[in-house]
DNA sequence: ATGGTAGACCTTCTA
């Protein structure tokens, strides 16, 4: 089973793009960031077409976050719970059918920007509450995905010039801590999978020719609970799509599991 | 040099 995520940067906007994708691609699971348009704007009968089931957690003009699935999507939970007041749209998690079922979540993780203003805060928030609810999940004792743009930057290895990053809230020691814990939770990031890979970098800014330069960094990830990171075959970043017309600044990233 | 681009949408915010 493929399971893929991609911050599309708007669905409506890079409609072609992302079919264009799925059709060479034809992932069975995918979890989509940024989809930027409220749940009636998605364009589900496109996917319906490619044969996909279509669950939406959507918002007016940011954030909004979908998952697709070949078979159909159970147990929907829309929204990160611990904060009733949170209006934007983040989180969404389902159960994909099947003899082997698993859970997956489509997360869209703030980018906390800029540092010392409630953003970060905000993030840090986000963080924590996501860490309480995957260890209620971790409970479960499933195979579990939580899938998505995490705009986190794990490590200096994960970023062209890490010096550059030192004033971001992408990298700063307390996101990157977070980070760490979901995996101390026992959570395994599916990128330890790629054997003695370069850099896999996953988003490559529009700006000041980041593309042509490669000044890329690692914020798209896949964690696998203990189940799912057993079954785990391979995982693969589809960075070729960053140089196609009409781009996402982020490429599709895939964990293909065996159950 | 503190730049640059993209998307939603209406003037500026977010990334």
């Amino acid at each position: 089973m493929k399971i893929a995520t991609w911050n599309v940067n708007s669905v409506n906007a890079r409609l072609e793009t992302v079919l264009r994708w799925f059709e060479a691609e034809r992932p069975d699971v995918a979890c989509l960031q940024e989809i930027k348009c409220v749940d009636e704007k998605f364009p589900a009968e496109a996917f319906e077409r490619l044969g996909y089931n279509v669950v939406v957690h959507g918002q007016k003009t940011y954030n909004g976050v979908a998952l697709l699935s070949r078979t159909p999507l159970e147990d929907v939970r829309r929204g990160l719970p611990g904060d009733d007041a949170d209006e934007q749209a983040r989180y969404l998690e389902a159960v994909i059918s099947g003899p082997r079922p698993v859970r997956v979540a489509s997360i869209y993780l703030p980018n906390g920007n800029p540092l010392g203003t409630d953003k970060f805060t905000y993030k840090l928030a986000w963080f924590a509450r996501l860490a309480a609810h995957a260890k209620d999940l971790l409970a479960l004792e499933e195979p579990l995905a939580l899938a998505g743009d995490y705009n986190v930057i794990p490590g200096p290895d994960d970023v062209y010039d890490p010096a550059a990053w030192t004033g971001d809230a992408l990298f700063q020691p307390e996101s990157r801590a977070a980070y760490r814990t979901l995996q101390w939770l026992g959570l395994t990031d599916a990128y330890a999978a790629i054997d003695g890979a370069p850099a896999g970098y996953t988003f490559w800014d529009y700006q000041a020719g980041a593309w042509p330069r490669n000044h890329g960094i690692r914020i798209d990830h896949i964690l696998l609970s203990p189940l799912a990171a057993d079954a785990l075959r391979a995982f693969t970043i589809h960075r070729d799509t960053r140089g196609w017309e009409k781009p996402s600044d982020h490429v599709p990233v895939v964990a293909e599991i065996e159950l």
